[in-house]
DNA sequence: ATGAAAGCGCTAACAA
DNA sequence: TTGTTAGCGCTTTCAT
């Protein structure tokens, strides 16, 4: 089975293939009649249009590139998958690509974009990457480039991230208004400029109120140092009453932890995360969280996305809100 | 800024296009200073061939389709991870697109597939689809179909999916094995075929052996039924001493179940399930599961598309085969 | 070792 | 209302 263009249309019809393309696209200028004959044949053919040769002719393509460390995250997943269904209701396609964190991968992956022609790039970056500079440029070419989650600090850009600092202001605020006395708080790598901002705002937090509340602070970097600490901590005389968890990485880890040791939540020790918001209603009670949610990001992103393809030039940083989302964990 | 092309680069070297094009290839036919001085200045332009225009010439295209209910889902996501990464390996892009289990939509992104000329595609029908047949009917346009997981019954195709039955038999074996006597088996939805196939062959497992278990089968069509479900009979005068989770969808109700009643894993209640591996390794102790692996299964998929992309024109059904994981919950 | 030319499937300006 | 033509960027056959 050979596939259908536009030429054996017009063959078959006895038209001139630009005739048949008018015809599908019911323009104005062809007769009804002949619009009829020729829409009638395509459906009998099953004629599907060449994307790429209508990508050609028009420099355009219908296409959005995104590029994640990983797909397998509860996160992320959300986030593109926001991005796919907006993606689809506008008409375009999306090209997904992992980088594994890793700056040559998120390289090669960019390339393929570029040869691809995507109107439109969605990108986190690894913590890894240093050079941003191709993904500026690649915006001369006419092509929209929308930061999400790991964003460049200091360069002008396309940004669309949560409001760091806030989330754990708001986790902070709800341990203070319980009167917790004595608490585990968890993040995640020291490098990382999100555990700095984290940490120097929760911190804040606690000596802005004159809080006299006991804090240990550690960083870990998988679920099973989060777990570790958490267990050497609980086991030790002066138990924690609270546990706060950077990430939904460290909240696993805690989580098997208190399980293991059997403390009941909230009354032997209290939890509170930052978190996606998956994980925390796994676990009973559920879990008290601020919730990052990459869903609602993937769609302030595509809107981004939308504004910089209807011609806005302008830079802009978004930031979506965090929300106090009620377990019962504390 | 203008995109840059072959006829730039062989304008501004005074050479002709097509020697441009070789050149770029290490044609062997160019001379290596002709080579250099085209290499460089590709180099220094930052030249990306379009594949729109190699694709359009070469009616090949190097993007794989891949259609799944949802992104958003761990198994979903390391299968999708799996063909990724070996996508990328061997130089193809991935279109992600998610059908919503929405057979209107699954459509739709069949068309998305065909008008940008997929060389093959990796598709998990929904459980409402009714016709096949334009999946099938696509290989005749030289594209290659692999099914998995949610694969069509009857029909002669490339599959590539978990060994069900087999899963629910090794999960009756260590129930018999650890003599368990008072069962309750929680299965998904009585419509899926995959719920009847793991409900027949754990039934008659036990029949098989002759075992005098009691039995308890419930079906639920979500994870908060499962909860209820066990629930009901955890805190009957009957207390099963097992509790068997068809999916992870149930396992996650049932355990939020046996957090909240504070029941003791194993000692109190023993669990074992089917699962994709990633939630059984959330609980302490971890749950002992038979693994339907996703990424496995990505592997093994494309595998398959590479058969076919090389010219093998049978169709097969390929089966991954279930591994019991050892957790401490049985 | 290099160039000229045709053509992949389509759109759109121009002609009739 | 329909047809002719040029051209998007590239590969490839056939000259030279």
């Amino acid at each position: 089975m050979t596939t259908i263009t536009l030429k054996k249309i017009s063959q078959v019809l006895g038209l001139s293939i630009s005739t048949v393309s008018r015809a599908l696209k019911d323009h104005p200028d062809i007769s009804v009649k002949t619009k009829q004959r020729v829409m009638d044949l395509a459906k009998t053919l099953d004629y599907e249009p060449n994307a790429n040769a209508i990508n050609l002719r028009t420099s355009k393509s219908k296409i959005f590139g995104l590029i994640v460390p990983h797909i397998s995250n509860y996160f992320y997943e959300s986030f593109i998958s926001a991005v796919e269904e907006e993606s689809r209701l506008h008409g375009y396609s999306l090209m997904i690509l992992q980088s594994g964190d890793d700056p040559q991968i998120e390289m090669d992956n960019f390339k393929l974009c570029r040869q691809n022609r995507v109107m439109g790039l969605f990108i986190c970056i690894s913590p890894k990457t240093k050079d941003i500079e191709h993904f500026i440029r690649f915006s001369e070419f006419n092509t929209s480039v929308v930061f999400f989650d790991k964003v460049p600090s200091n360069l002008l850009c396309n940004k669309v991230c949560f409001a760091d600092a806030d989330a754990a202001i708001i986790a902070a605020k709800k341990i203070i208004q319980k009167k917790k006395k004595n608490v585990l708080a968890i993040f995640g790598d020291k490098d990382h400029s999100i555990t700095q901002k984290r940490e120097a705002a929760f911190k804040s937090e606690f000596k802005n109120k004159n809080d006299d509340t006991k804090l240990i602070i550690e960083h870990v970097s998988s679920a099973e140092e989060a777990r570790n600490v958490c267990y050497k901590y609980c086991r030790s005389k002066n138990k924690p009453d609270t546990v706060f968890c950077m990430s939904d990485e460290t909240l696993t880890g805690v989580m098997k932890t208190l399980q293991e040791m059997h403390l009941k939540v909230p009354n032997d020790i209290a939890v509170i995360a930052i978190s996606n918001g998956f994980f925390p209603k796994l676990f009973f009670p559920e879990i008290t969280y601020i919730e990052t949610n990459g869903y609602k990001l993937g769609k302030l992103a595509f809107g981004r996305m939308l504004s910089c393809l209807a011609g806005d030039t302008t830079t802009s940083e978004l930031i979506q809100e965090s929300l106090l989302v009620e377990g019962g964990s504390i």
